[in-house]
DNA sequence: AGAGTTAATCAACACAGTGTCTATTATAAG
DNA sequence: CTTATAATAGACACTGTGTTGATTAACTCT
């Protein structure tokens, strides 16, 4: 008794769907209506799956977020001083990049102005545990603001990224954040020495 | 025939009424029967003010944005190189936190995570604006990244800062946001040298 | 303080989308 | 081919919307 293919036929169909409208109309705006209509099957089929929009919203999510964090287990967690070593961060944050390709077309709608806030804030929340743990107990004067300095830094640049349609490459991206890291935005754009 | 001051009480209603909401059960939750009920008023007044709730999003937000451009405008456009020189950044710094401040209550709710994504859009287009005004035409490479983890970064102090009551001054936030900018998260935290 | 103006109230309206249901049809698994 | 179950179609009451028209209340200005 292995899964239905109709099943998994119509959930992709619906999440497909649903990163499309996002990104047309706004979060807000999507109704079940539009969805399924635009994925041309029933309403009533919808209600199959899922309770409602915001119940297929935060399964969306959690799939990613399932992602992540298995990336972050498998690579484990570095103490922060080890942070500006590149050729050690590098090969790590390029394993996120590419994660976050794979599943570009939604976490450009869902991170997009017109996607959802609490989105960004689950990632957030999520970097700052995985700093938490990389530290080991240690906390520095200021350290919530410089962990929410950086964080949203890092998630700006991927959304920037998403947003310009991914061109460079996984790697490329992830050079240019850990540059960026251990110099600072203003000296890796060359504007002091 | 000045203006009427019920319409001035009422529109402070919703507005505060709205902040609070946003704050409760999310922006998407928000309704305008909600809205009404809560600041004790007719549905029907709503409508004599603005058209939905969107419209009132808008116009609120339009406010604060006014308000940041006015800043930018008196302060002027220094030039990149300058942004390390905390002594000419803090002070402007300061202008703009303390701005923030007095309209903390409706930017906690509408920066947060049950708040309006575009909005923060709205921010980062418009300090991206400043930034390429005050370099006056000249670009460097990967410039958009580089400003895109610079704004980020910054709205990311800000909405700590917001969201966790705002104990710091404005200040004390110039002087954080400007030592973070010069040295990087990682040195400004000590963790490199 | 009084006349005129206009904001706010109240009740009613058709309309959109919701979430649930039942009976029926179509499609997949074994 | 049989059995199970996913998808369809239509109907249901419900909630919130945005507009309207008639009435009441509050403000402005002289």
């Amino acid at each position: 008794m292995k899964e239905d293919r109709r099943i998994k036929r119509t959930r992709e169909k619906i999440r497909e769907t649903f990163a499309l409208l996002i990104e047309e109309k706004g979060l807000d705006a999507v109704t079940v209506k539009d969805l399924t209509e635009r994925a041309d099957f029933n309403r009533g089929t919808f209600y199959l799956h899922y309770q409602d929009k915001y119940d297929l919203l935060e399964k969306s999510e959690e799939e990613v977020i399932r992602g992540i964090t298995a990336i972050s287990d498998s690579i484990g967690y570095n103490d922060p001083s080890s942070w500006a070593d590149s050729a050690r961060m590098h090969p790590s944050a390029t394993a996120y990049f590419e994660f976050l390709k794979q599943h570009g077309n939604f976490l450009k709608a869902v991170m997009g102005p017109k996607g959802d806030p609490s989105f960004q804030d689950k990632l957030k929340k999520l970097m700052i545990g995985n700093i938490k743990k990389a530290a080991g107990g240690k906390t520095l004067p200021h350290g919530d603001y410089i962990m929410a300095f950086m964080v949203s830094a890092h998630l700006g640049v991927v959304q920037h990224w998403l947003d310009t349609g991914m061109k460079e490459t996984p790697e490329q991206m992830a050079g240019l954040l850990t540059a960026m890291n251990k110099y600072g935005p203003l000296k890796s754009g060359g504007l002091t020495s």
